[in-house]
DNA sequence: TGAACAGTTGAACAAGCGTTCATATATATT
DNA sequence: AATATATATGAACGCTTGTTCAACTGTTCA
């Protein structure tokens, strides 16, 4: 259900703004959808987990692999692709001893680029 | 300059994909842009900010303004205004005592979008 | 000038996060 | 069965982060 219209109880400059808060506060998504939005950007919002789905999307490679790439332990690439894992980032496949990880979406790559937009933006 | 292909001194597994990793480390941007991008990233990962964003998005707002819709005290919103305008993703005018903000990068909203496209996609 | 309002800022606190270390699991090899 | 390799996991540690509280700045209006 939509939010409803409801009295301002705030400075007074809000009252007068009161039309435009409550058609924001309409058009709003749903509380949920904000929260998971915030929590895929959580996870972009590390270089380790940047690097590795960067690396990914280049190329499948296992965790031995990535580490070496990024020069760190096993352990900590292992616990990062822990958290891809679980939010569907990346997908893995066993070949005896050897987990390879790869990407699980394609829109990874057109996110970092919007992203990318902006950071050459800043200069 | 092109990052150079360098011996593997890492796992076993990771001697017989040298080939592919040298590659990969040759494909990576800079360890600089994936730093930027992972400090954008982190700015949108906070569902307070993604919810001020996205009202921005709507309409010009001020600081009064936003709190009253988050039902947040004004001191937190000013607090992640200020992390906003650090990444160049807000900018503000005075008028008298009021401070309006607004957006100041079209690219937020289709990022939004991309990452709208990964949740809704997990169900 | 002084009171009221809008916003900013710094310190403090709890909660969350990323890495390390030690250990456990799983598979292959001998 | 014992050993080695590849990966996963849990606890612990320091560091970061978001909010609160109190104090401060800047503007308007009487």
């Amino acid at each position: 259900m939509a939010n409803k219209a409801r009295p301002i109880e705030g400075c007074d400059c809000t009252v007068i703004h009161e039309v435009i808060v409550n058609l924001v506060r309409e058009k709003m998504p749903q509380e949920e959808t904000l929260y998971d939005l915030a929590e895929l950007f959580k996870v972009f919002g590390d270089s380790t987990r940047i690097k590795i789905l960067w690396a990914l999307d280049e190329a499948e490679m296992c965790v031995c692999d990535i580490a070496v790439l990024l020069n760190m332990t096993q352990s900590a690439i292992s616990h990062q692709l822990r958290v891809l894992r679980q939010s569907n980032l990346v997908k893995n496949r066993r070949e005896g001893k050897v987990v390879y990880y790869s990407l699980d979406d394609e829109h990874v790559r057109q996110i970092f680029n919007q992203g990318l937009i902006h950071v050459n933006e800043e200069k």
